[in-house]
DNA sequence: CCCTATGTTCAATGTTTATTGAACTATCGA
DNA sequence: TCGATAGTTCAATAAACATTGAACATAGGG
């Protein structure tokens, strides 16, 4: 029995991503906080890898959350030697659901604090 | 041990309401399709009963979503003898996350199908 | 080629969730 | 006062979920 380690993560297609599952996975604070990052990080290099979120837990339970994200359609991981860097899949989100993710983002913003989200210069990646 | 039915169901104040109870709620289908109708009637007397929800499950079933949506502030119970008439607390929600009600809303409209939701004509409270 | 770093997969655990039917409360009207 | 109507509460169940640690896969650098 063999175990292999996906390289090609699947994805749903943009018609696949469901209205339910985006709020779901939106609803747990653990995911909210890895897209507000995503999303505070898009305007530096709109990619991160798994390991600048190890803020928010341990390795194997954001592995959980990256999967759970990556199949909702929320965002979108590239593998690239031993990482796998992420980006939110804006366009196809608003293409589906206009102003929704920007809707829940400056909602999570006006939050911050009761959200436990970092601030923005906290979120710099680091080199 | 008495059971009592509440007759003043409680309500979280305005900063109250969370972001992530806020789109837990709206994750679920059932309770999706309830805010849905509530937003699709107010136009017309911003209020409906239980009974009018009785398409989408059985009676103890909508009455456990119905205390999830009053719980986490989507809407608001009024009593008025044998009946409860619920309306959103649009305002409140407007007020915490703006834009976001109605980014949801109008996403789960384009989703209708999807989504069963019922069209506006089968809305429309039977007399 | 081995060691390390990055991240995934699996199994086990305990918690929360949705759903059902039956029992119950409360109010209205005949 | 009796019955019908509207809706809640409870208990039980099965399914889904989040979290943990250990084992594994993969790639890169000495």
């Amino acid at each position: 029995m063999i175990r292999t380690m996906s390289r090609t993560p699947l994805h749903p297609t943009r018609e696949q991503i469901e209205l339910p599952m985006v709020l779901d996975c939106l609803s747990d604070p653990i995911r909210l906080a890895i897209v507000y990052q995503l999303a505070q990080q898009e305007r530096v290099s709109s990619e991160l890898c798994c390991g600048d979120f190890s803020g928010l837990s341990g390795k194997s339970n954001l592995a959980y959350h990256f999967a759970k994200l990556r199949e909702c359609g929320l965002m979108l991981t590239r593998v690239a030697g031993t990482n796998r860097f992420m980006r939110l899949r804006r366009e196809d989100l608003e293409a589906r659901f206009p102003g929704l993710l920007d809707a829940v983002l400056s909602s999570a913003a006006k939050d911050a604090d009761r959200l436990q989200l970092l601030s923005e210069c906290e979120v710099v990646k680091a080199d």
